[in-house]
DNA sequence: TTGTACGCGTTATCAC
DNA sequence: GTGATAACGCGTACAA
């Protein structure tokens, strides 16, 4: 393989045409001569020409990549495969329009002095899609006052060049409470994650509704928070449990921490789900293999990845494009939620 | 925030200097006074610069960013992370040489027509890390012959610019062979992956060297190929275990396909472990969740990822780089695999 | 130590 | 239809 990329320049020659010639015919410009067209072309064709898309950025001022700034992408965020599901939905959405994802550093403590419009502008990237981001995060309100187009994954912010994608948080909280007293739970604590996401806003704006419809009394100290972290909601809910017995049911704001409360449990001589039921929120993988399987809110995290690329993409063309798209997700029951045998005790 | 972009030009009119000696003076060049560096630092942060890497890497023909041809970011590679975590390991060695990973999307159909250099050359990444490629793809020559720097995951081929990153995949192989021997098994089955994967190859010689110096017989027909597919690998497993009745542990190349073999074995009224061990390959996270949880060879994926990125990193900045690179793997012993209780029957 | 001039590969504007 | 020419933002011989 000889070392000499060619350019249009080298076509040009070959063909006895100007570069412009070459660029338009290449690029499929009406006006040109459709001999030309097809002598260019095959000359470009035998030459084994690949456009330099680093220059033609350059001048277009569109790299056709779009940057992802996701938390997670470390080692620590490698059990639960929540952000890698939304990678490949964008990864999916991204190939059809024919953009590159490109994967920003945001995590090494060197780089954190570049501001977040600095990132996206020093690499030209069209556009860019948060995820994991918390709601105190400095670079936020940054993100919305740059005119770089931006899709923001989980946070309803919504602007000229700003919309979300986000799943109906408040509603399956509700279902998850709802499961729960159909089985018969009156006794209801919430593991949420922490004051930093809206998500958990919404989670127990659907917990408080679903528990007031029902009748049940609200109580505050039976809603604590776990971080979103396995270790720490398995502490919580421990402490949580331990402190008020009489607590037949969990919900928890997700997974990983349904799995923490799960052990928790245990460790207090409660089995799941004859002596307490838990529901969970995402449907990650290890949901189904968990035992007992967990019963959990799906939320369609591919989707998700995918229709934030296509909202961007839709942004970034000037499509006529929806600025905020909620998915539905799903009550998905498994073997942690069983009928409360223990309602009768109080 | 206003519309235009501040350049050098832009600094080097407010310094009242000219733009080469800001392009020194930013790129911190010895040959320009401290005075007039400091000035023009200053100004630069005033106008809150930040540099054009496009027109930086046309120039320099050097972009900072490295491609990655990975397969299964897409639906279907969701449910194993195995390459989740090799991108993680990738991702957070980049950052810490400040490259940045751009997804390329191989697996669009329209996009198949574009050969591996072309992408490569038309984003002008510096290098290109491969990962879960088939011996046979058409586009590996292609890779190595190329001049483009690149790092093979779990292929074994170096070159002038060329090198791989895999574990030792025929002594962990033994290592899981040797341990159902340990517990008494005299027939193993093994269910490999398929023909066009190195790592099957190489997990096959460790099983045939572990049974053969285990002084037990080696018999072809139990060795059967899953495709590394859940499904594939319960339905051959089932057949296998029904054909030959008297294995009494199955060896699985990879952890979903053990989860295949368990299911399979449930299917047929053994129970793992007690009527069949089973030992996996991967050490998924959902290994040690699945219930039983699996005995397994765990690979250390984000270092794979993490050395991948390191060597190509090392190729592009002409430092020594060892051009190949083995991990170690490890049995973790779990709850899919028990004594043999059955070996008196034979 | 600093400035001038040019090139990187491409597209766009205007003539012809 | 086609071809000069300028521009995109930056780095670097070379000259001063």
């Amino acid at each position: 393989m000889e070392d000499h990329m060619t350019t249009i320049k080298d076509i040009a020659k070959a063909a006895g045409t100007s570069v412009t010639t070459v660029s338009r015919a290449l690029n499929g410009h009406s006006d040109v001569s459709a001999k030309t067209m097809k002598h260019i072309k095959e000359i470009a064709d035998r030459l084994n020409y690949s456009p330099n898309v680093v220059a033609r950025s350059l001048v277009m001022k569109k790299s056709k990549t779009i940057g992802l700034l996701v938390s997670e992408i470390s080692r620590e965020g490698t059990k639960d495969n929540f952000t890698f599901e939304v990678l490949c939905g964008i990864n999916d959405c991204a190939a059809e329009y024919e953009y590159d994802p490109i994967l920003f550093n945001t995590n090494t403590s060197k780089q954190r002095i570049k501001s977040y419009t600095q990132l996206c502008r020093e690499r030209k990237v069209d556009g860019v899609i948060l995820q994991g981001m918390k709601k105190d995060d400095p670079y936020l309100i940054e993100v919305v006052e740059s005119d770089i187009p931006c899709v923001l994954i989980d946070i309803p912010i919504t602007g000229k060049n700003v919309g979300y994608v986000s799943t109906n948080n408040q509603l399956g909280a509700r279902r998850a409470i709802e499961h729960l007293v159909e089985l018969g739970h009156q006794h209801i604590g919430f593991i949420n994650g922490h004051e930093q996401a809206y998500v958990s806003e919404e989670r127990f704006k659907g917990y408080k509704q679903a528990i007031q419809e029902a009748g049940l009394e609200l109580r505050e100290e039976w809603v604590v928070n776990g971080q979103f972290s396995e270790r720490t909601a398995e502490f919580t809910a421990k402490k949580l449990l331990a402190t008020y017995p009489q607590i037949t049911a969990l919900f928890c704001a997700s997974d990983l921490m349904a799995l923490g409360a799960v052990r928790a449990a245990n460790s207090l001589g409660r089995k799941v789900p004859d002596s307490l039921s838990i529901v969970g929120f995402d449907d990650i993988v290890l949901a189904q293999y968990a035992s007992p399987a967990l019963t959990t809110i799906s939320q369609n995290k591919y989707l998700m990845g995918y229709q934030a690329a296509n909202m961007l993409i839709g942004l970034l063309e000037e499509k006529e494009t929806n600025k905020s798209v909620l998915i539905e997700n799903q009550l998905i029951v498994r073997e942690s939620t069983a009928e409360n045998k223990l309602k009768e005790w109080y």
